[in-house]
DNA sequence: TATGAATGAGATTTCATTCAT
DNA sequence: AATGAATGAAATCTCATTCAT
């Protein structure tokens, strides 16, 4: 089911350099670009040969898809982790926000490489991305529709809005921990040091926006 | 004040070709990337030789500056005539998000230009951008500030979290236009077929949120 | 007779004019060499337009082989001036030598340039400056043979050498003027701070070196 | 302590394809000049492909500093191997003429690369060539300060002088063999067809000049 | 005659990919 | 399987020369 972009020799490898190769890869793509990015800066940075880059993948695009397929696990592990059907949906806007602020401020330049895929001149990869998206989009819908049933978000609110909105937001605030300049501007928004609490911050708000009953009380 | 990029043989040229140079080159950095762009293409697409190009900036960055230096004006221009101090603030919301969507739909390249500025390989250029997200933010306060004065935005709303939710929510509109896999995105949320309204509606959408009346009905 | 490399144009306009672009040639000629120099850096110091150069040269080669046979007439009437019958054999190499190293202060970059001469790469000018260097030992050798004549000279001495050297040695120190390596070297023999009575200091010894007297004494 | 300009991978090919491109670099510099020379000229006549020898040289003035080191060690080895304590005057003098006579008749464009070295347009590498320089100094004035103390100088001669004059005439005969302008100025002096005896004939003549018992004989 | 914009051939430099060892 | 030297297509930038105004 899986389409692999790896070689059988990448298989045939230590996990752990697997794990350092696809690590570095990750790295020198979100910090230089897809096209910016170079082999021999991926092989030198995972302290492999230039040569065996091209042993592990056929060519530099299969390098990158493999780097989205392993970012887009990690992605998948993280949502599966917040969707605890028993959380209320206060609980759960907070626990998306804060690990997707986690896991940008872990790994930046993967919230980079993903965040470059969304440009026209990346356009080739995006069916590697879309199943990711879909996801979200999915969980999004769900966890708003869990919120509504509950009570918690006022019966008004068109679900559908809602979900993007919450989407785009948290896809912001990843934005922020991946970029300088949306570091910048999310500082001009919050106040300079408070950028660290912005996530709960931006959960509580987006809350009390979707209930009807905080503005009665 | 205001730096150029571009040499004096570019203020010499009529401004019709001038225009036609920056329209092409920013096609061209946006469908191709900042890295990506080559200066043969702008120049064939602008129908000039690729010599003239050198002659009308120094180098290719000044060019990218150029175009951006550009890009900002067209930004202030949109943003100027949103800025209706007699309006509501549901209308506020709703002319900025419409014209956000004109725009990008009318010029998605440079949108697609503006938001690879926000990655890390083209930090470089973040200073050029920089002050158009500050504009940006300051608009966007006034905004909700206003709502909040004519009661239209409800008194507990976080003004700050406020204006930063919906200058998101206007970049991911934008960014819906600019790239195929956004667009596909929204059609995840709204469905397709009804990406059209979405400004509308996202606008519609949020000012309901903000707005305490609106749950009391 | 005198071969003119220079357009009709070129003679049509003030020689004031004619002279400025002349000059304007030859410091950038000696500057940024032959192959280095830039037609539009000769216009620009010599304050005219980029293409009017081609209208008084037909091509660059030209405008170089005119700036050389301005070099050559300056250079006659300094060889024409010292060339006194009447001075002795050590006046004469004074003269030779302090007229070529002032010379060489007032118009280093004239220097340079036919410094230049010398290499392979320019070698297709060498028919033009040709006559000077055979102008220049043709009054070389008149000069020591008057000094032999004169018993000045020791009779032992092997005229064509002696001549030969008299040439280098003032070859040489007009290097010193034209070059920072080649100055750097005169201080590294003669001292720092000594170098500008080297012309004279050179005279001197190499006088002395040529008579007899001198080791009788 | 010896600056390297080339490439690790510079030092992991042959020996015997080092010295052919090193070689083949020497060959087009002088021939062509170090602004004229192209990257490609040398990889074909190296007979290596254009894009390696930027695998071997950072840049372009890597390379020339290279051929300059070499050009270096070779003289180097020159001068050392005529640096005879027990020579007389005379016969040092003759040695090293003739050395410089004949190294410059082997790898003539080394010369050329030489002398360019002293032209404006190429200071940036006076630093390279200075240390030869400066030994070259150093050698002539123990030359002479032995010719001196052995008496085969006469007393009154002007030891700096005296040693300037011999580097400057070395330097004008190995320009012979180097520059046709100056093969064909040396002929002018010495007559054509003796050419070949000049370095040995300067020697001679020079030697004499110097000596004081030369002319009572 | 003077101007300066336009041209395009050509130079250096980069880098994905190949392949002999 | 690993290495790193070799390759050459392609990109940016330069500049002598042309030519319309």
């Amino acid at each position: 089911m899986a389409i692999r972009y790896h070689t059988a020799t990448f298989e045939n490898i230590p996990p752990e350099k697997r794990e350092r190769i696809l690590r570095a890869a990750s790295r020198v793509l979100g910090r230089d670009g897809i096209g910016g990015a170079r082999m021999a800066d991926v092989a030198s940075e995972a302290g492999v040969s230039h040569g065996s880059m091209f042993s592990y993948f056929p060519t530099k695009d299969d390098m990158v898809r493999a780097v989205i397929a392993r970012g887009m696990d990690i992605q998948a592990v993280r949502f599966a982790a917040s969707d605890d059907e028993g959380a209320c949906f206060a609980d759960a806007v907070r626990a998306v926000f804060r690990s997707a602020w986690d896991e940008a401020s872990a790994e930046p330049e993967l919230i980079s490489l993903w965040l470059s895929l969304s440009l026209a001149e990346n356009a080739r990869f995006a069916d590697a991305i879309l199943p990711l998206e879909s996801d979200s989009t999915e969980r999004w819908r769900r966890v708003v529709a869990r919120g509504k049933a509950s009570g918690e978000i006022d019966g008004g609110v068109d679900e559908r809005a809602a979900a993007y909105l919450l989407d785009a937001l948290a896809a912001q605030l990843m934005k922020s921990r991946a970029s300088g300049l949306e570091r910048a501007k999310l500082e001009l928004f919050v106040g300079s040091g408070l950028a660290e609490s912005a996530p709960d911050r931006m959960a509580d708000a987006v809350v009390a926006m979707l209930s009807s009953s905080d503005s009665s009380n």
